[in-house]
DNA sequence: CTCTGGCTATAACGCTCGTCATAGTCTAGC
DNA sequence: GCTAGACTATGACGAGCGTTATAGCCAGAG
């Protein structure tokens, strides 16, 4: 029997994306999930057999595709769309949530895996998500003449100062740091595609 | 009967400061602060009779007091040189713990507070500190010569990015992140200087 | 020595946790 | 209509949660 999963399974995914993204993942629980995504919660072990770690990945890896593409999307058109894309995107989910959410990749990335040897796949997924961000920046960034060696630079400071803004926005409940940061790092990369274009040109003649 | 408090107390607070960081306030029990600083139970309440939120505001304060400690002191010496103490004080705790531990004021920064109307004070804590590293950054860079407008914003972009890139080195496991945003940080603070104390000789001239 | 008061040990309160098992209910295909 | 299989409802398991209460320890003051 072929069934179109029903809309519970994304429903529940995506709820726990942004459940996560507020509270952390080890202070959510799975009926919270449930309820929040108004499944029942037998649904999400149905869904979700290996329980709360599972679908704890999938959530990171939907946020994480999401941003993912986003970036694709707009970095077409250059760097700094990108980069403005980027920031509204976050901008939005913290206004609309009052402050109350934030990135739910950053939110696992920042509790202390169990003592024993291997990762939690949440985890491995949260860098993962981070990485393919920094990857897109600093494509695009080369693409548009940026320098080889200083694009994955920017791009990783890109998605820090993004992520490390958002919470410092959260903290304060004010847009101030988000702000600030967007100002400085649009500023850098102009600056950074003006050098080097202006250092082509002049090889050039 | 004045009586020195016993050395338990600060730590509990200092316990508090880095089990806070490695799992986040809403995942860690009062019995895991408890234990982790070889305390009983009994004392935390003691201490601290507002039970959890008392502590973990008291451990984002103990947090943030050591980090601007560090940062006065090492300003002296210029931006960068602050720069570089504050990068190597968080490339030291993440190392140390083997990607385990991060920053506690990030960690409370980044969990949704209850739903009524005032903010727990942690959270309050936690925006007092950030703003705190930032003033000390941004009053340096304005005496050693940046622009007034962006020494704000550089202030803001260091301090976001290093708690994100802090995050981002956790989730991989690999201190590249945190490398990379260090080394773009240090050449933008000293471009900025020398540009305006190019300018500064220029109407001197 | 007694006694006071800072500290600790222990147990308990009602509650929620992650997970599992079982017994349903409903719908699609025959 | 009937049956199979996808989904849900319900309740239970041991464990841990934040917090409080009570009783006990033990150093220092008198």
């Amino acid at each position: 029997m072929v069934r179109s999963g029903p809309p519970s399974r994304e429903r529940i995914v995506a709820g726990a994306a942004d459940l996560i993204s507020r509270r952390g993942l080890n202070a959510t629980s799975i009926r919270e999930l449930a309820k929040h995504a108004q499944a029942p919660l037998g649904s999400t072990y149905h869904y979700f057999p290996d329980g709360k770690q599972q679908l704890a990945t999938e959530a990171v890896r939907y946020a994480g595709a999401a941003v993912e593409r986003l970036l694709r999307r707009e970095l077409d058109a250059g760097p700094v769309a990108g980069l403005r894309a980027f920031l509204e995107m976050w901008r939005g989910i913290v206004v609309a949530s009052d402050f109350r959410a934030g990135c739910p990749v950053l939110a696992v990335s920042v509790e202390e895996p169990p003592p024993g040897d291997e990762l939690p796949p949440a985890l491995i997924a949260a860098a993962e998500a981070f990485q393919d961000w920094e990857r897109l920046l600093a494509g695009s960034l080369r693409a548009h003449g940026a320098d080889p060696e200083r694009a994955p630079e920017l791009a990783t400071l890109v998605v820090a100062s993004v992520e490390g803004a958002i919470a410092m926005c959260r903290a304060r409940r004010d847009m101030g740091p988000l702000d600030r940061v967007a100002h400085r790092l649009e500023a850098l990369i102009e600056t950074e595609l003006a050098a080097q274009a202006r250092q082509a040109a002049q090889g050039r003649q």
